[in-house]
DNA sequence: CTGTTAGCGCGTTCAG
DNA sequence: CTGAACGCGCTAACAG
């Protein structure tokens, strides 16, 4: 036995036609117990696989799925958050023969969408970092095979996460506590600030938000900002570790500890988390589940599950009150 | 316009047959000017792509590579090193027209790659994690489509890098330097050994060496072992950020200070390097130019270069002497 | 240099 | 329920 037997083999083994031997192995149409035997026995016998490529071809169905992250900067790529959901969409796209690219998208992307849209090869768009209009925008051939990591998508349930974070803080005694959302125009962002600002009036705390964009550069100069108009800060929380980690630094040149005079909580845990001193107090996430859902949801299955959870992890850095 | 144009539209509309039309547009084959130029024009015209899944059909070659770790670990899919890569490569794929899928190898993993060989939708094989054996076991018909990072592949010049941060140990006064050095089993792990063994050759210092497996856990039993063996350890060099976190983390339980007493080094220039403190010294890597030249190489094309530059990164964890 | 013909391997009508 | 025949879109072998 050397090359792969083909369907034809197969339906020449089994005595029958290659139509009714697809019909049985595909599962889809009518066909006798009898022939559905033979053509099974046959498959086994032989070894049969069928030919992926053949198979999507016939089917019209694409390859690969693209996984396309909206963000402004080009290094965004590089990102921990992103690398590591690619990796897991990527693992994702194995057992089902696909593949999966990565693309970065800048801001405005209708160009992009259509090339993707047009390209045969793309079975289904998972997508990160979209808004209202970027979804507004996407061409009709990529409405009914594209999933959203994200908000209205396979999500992390951000605003119980960033709430059980921000409720820690108040309930630890921190009476003046800033935000760094997410950026603005990204859909995420809502659902944190939502969670702050609902804390925020319910017990009357001053409003003390700024928007960052999941760098630690950012998250420095966003501490500073913060310390600058508001400077009896108490506690600064952030929707990402790589921001909190921006801030810790800030802090710690401003000659302000952690969590004495500040406390400080991050978002993703991220191995940084661990890793900081002091232990940055973050809220971790199943970024693998929420990666097979969304490849789930874009090739059009029924995806288990949308808002995956976002459990507190609680390190030094939120610790008592000042 | 609704539907993509096929070669034998542009055939017919240039006056020419599918062949000739095939011939010009894929640049293979002889042409006339004349046809060549009627058939350029009429594809243009009607905004001819050619679909890439029925021409890898043709072609008989895959959809996808193939990003095939091999350790112990399970969960080395969320290793930062390995996510990183893995997007990277799945990064450079999307222009190729492929997509990536990423899959673990056990240690033994001669039926995995057997199954792969077998699978008409791979197009190409990048492996990590490889030793020996393992290529010796490579099923014939990958062994011309496999790319290799690490030793003898697309790789980073570890033993420049590890070199470097040595010999920056030794220079600042350190004489008692232990090595955590990869697995046994890792063809990359000999790079820095022989590094290591160099050093301690030409200048006649004790040899301290264990083996760690590229994680924080395993990081802190390894510092462990080492003070344990040879109390008056005044420097740990390592061949990972996460073990140098781990080791880090080991030092402070002990009560020792970084690097006042024990200086250590990591490799890599994870974000964990600069987060944590005191900061890491390590090295830096292009990866996603590594994760390019593997792609290419798997495909068969001129890979631009094998080794790429392992350059350090000092930071105060290595600092002055004791 | 060109066109004809035959694959690549599977899915899917549509008569029987 | 079955099978012959065609379609998916492109490439390659082979006469001319």
């Amino acid at each position: 036995m050397t090359a792969h037997p083909c369907l034809a083999d197969v339906a020449r083994r089994a005595g029958v036609s290659t139509a009714t031997a697809s019909r049985v192995l595909s599962g889809r149409g009518p066909s006798s117990a009898a022939s559905r035997d033979a053509v099974r026995r046959a498959a086994a016998d032989l070894g049969y696989v069928p030919h992926p490529v053949a198979r999507r071809l016939a089917h019209r169905s694409g390859t690969r799925i693209v996984f396309a992250v909206r963000d402004a900067r080009a290094d965004i790529l590089r990102d921990p958050f992103v690398t590591r959901a690619a990796a897991a969409i990527s693992a994702a796209t194995e057992p089902e023969g696909l593949g999966t690219a990565l693309l970065r998208l800048p801001l405005s992307a209708s160009a992009e969408l259509d090339r993707l849209a047009a390209d045969r090869s793309v079975a289904a768009l998972v997508l990160a970092g979209h808004d209202r209009t970027l979804m507004a925008g996407l061409p009709a051939a990529l409405r009914d095979r594209t999933a959203v990591i994200g908000a209205g998508g396979s999500d992390v349930d951000s605003a119980a996460g960033v709430g059980a974070l921000l409720h820690h803080l108040y309930g630890s005694g921190r009476r003046r506590i800033a935000l760094i959302a997410g950026p603005r125009w990204l859909a995420a962002s809502r659902a944190p600030l939502t969670a702050y600002t609902r804390l925020i009036r319910a017990t009357g705390l001053p409003e003390r938000v700024v928007h960052g964009d999941f760098t630690t550069v950012r998250g420095r100069s966003a501490a500073r900002e913060i310390l600058r108009r508001w400077p009896d800060t108490d506690a600064i929380a952030t929707v990402s570790d790589a921001t909190a980690l921006g801030v810790l630094q800030a802090l710690a040149a401003d000659g302000l500890r952690v969590p004495h005079d500040v406390a400080v909580t991050g978002f993703d845990d991220s191995p940084l988390a661990e890793a900081v001193h002091p232990g940055l107090s973050t809220a971790t996430h199943p970024v693998e589940l929420i990666a097979v859902s969304a490849v789930r949801a874009a090739l059009g299955a029924p995806s288990p599950g949308r808002l995956f959870p976002s459990r507190p992890v609680l390190r030094t850095s939120c610790g008592g009150a000042p």
